[in-house]
DNA sequence: TTTCATGCAACTATATATGTTACATAAACC
DNA sequence: GGTTTATGTAACATATATAGTTGCATGAAA
């Protein structure tokens, strides 16, 4: 599978909109991941369709963080990009009537859910304001040569 | 991604191996997966290194369950097919330098890792003994005519 | 020597995230 | 009204990992 940056970029992302007024275009959100524009309105598509994000076409157009971050847990982002499999072990089926797959899988479905569970459950207990504070005690202990490590080359 | 069936598919088969004398071939635990001996000698090539079972070539040969089911947990075939990213949820590492990436990516980072801790515990509190216990008791819930129901086309 | 098994290399298939190009659509500006 | 700027979307290519398949070499028993 390819490997899924989605949650981690989108977080990034959010964080700096809430830092900055007016719109942030696809194209200049796309610079701090180091893609590509589309790339980015795919990944906005779906925080739109849960109202974590609105878009504005045209010139001037852009997009909006419409909701605040404390309102924001990384699982309301995971949960906007679609259900994927967050853990990756799936089960077997082929022999169904086997009593001894069953057990198997079973035994798999039921620790796997235990894992995925705590993993949604600390998702939803950490807001975007949570990690925003996190970052601002970093910044304060900072050394004034090393306050410019705010995504530099992209905040021109 | 593709699916990772091995560990459902493999524990599945130790036990039914632990249950039969002498060895199996990879032909013969490929019926039970629905799929290619290649398949299976790649996925057992695993567990024979970590000593989990062993091989004999030619006429007669095949694969020889060589530790105790008690002995083998879900984490020992887990380790013994290799490290995979068993939450698929990666970081971005695009503006390394950027304190707001490292604050979301410390907050992934945690969650993850309890996640994944308490998934390799529970992997490492089952054996297959355990399983096949539970499928044990199953059987013994049955009645006489689904009392086939042991990968029933399989074991002619 | 034949047969039967593993060992292994070299493909193809599949699924998902990612990256890219091209074009349609909509809104602001001249 | 036409140009510019932005999103919306389809289509295709790329990367990665598991799974599936074919072919051939190797080793051991009959």
């Amino acid at each position: 599978m390819g490997i899924d940056r989605r949650l981690s970029r989108l977080a990034h992302g959010l964080i700096h909109m809430s830092q900055h007024e007016g719109v942030a275009t696809s194209k200049s959100i796309a610079k701090m991941f180091d893609t590509n524009p589309v790339v980015v309105r795919r990944m906005m598509a779906g925080l739109r369709k849960d109202g974590i994000v609105d878009s504005q076409k045209g010139h001037g157009g852009g997009w909006l963080l419409i909701k605040k971050l404390e309102d924001i847990t990384l699982l309301d982002i995971h949960q906007a990009l679609g259900n994927s499999n967050i853990v990756s072990i799936n089960l077997t089926h082929e022999q169904p009537e086997c009593l001894v797959v069953q057990a198997v899988n079973e035994a798999l479905e039921k620790s796997i859910t235990e894992a995925r569970t705590l993993l949604y459950k600390r998702f939803g207990e950490i807001s975007l304001a949570d990690i925003a504070n996190s970052f601002e005690n970093k910044k304060q202990n900072l050394t004034k040569d090393s306050a410019a490590a705010l995504c530099p080359s992209r905040h021109k």
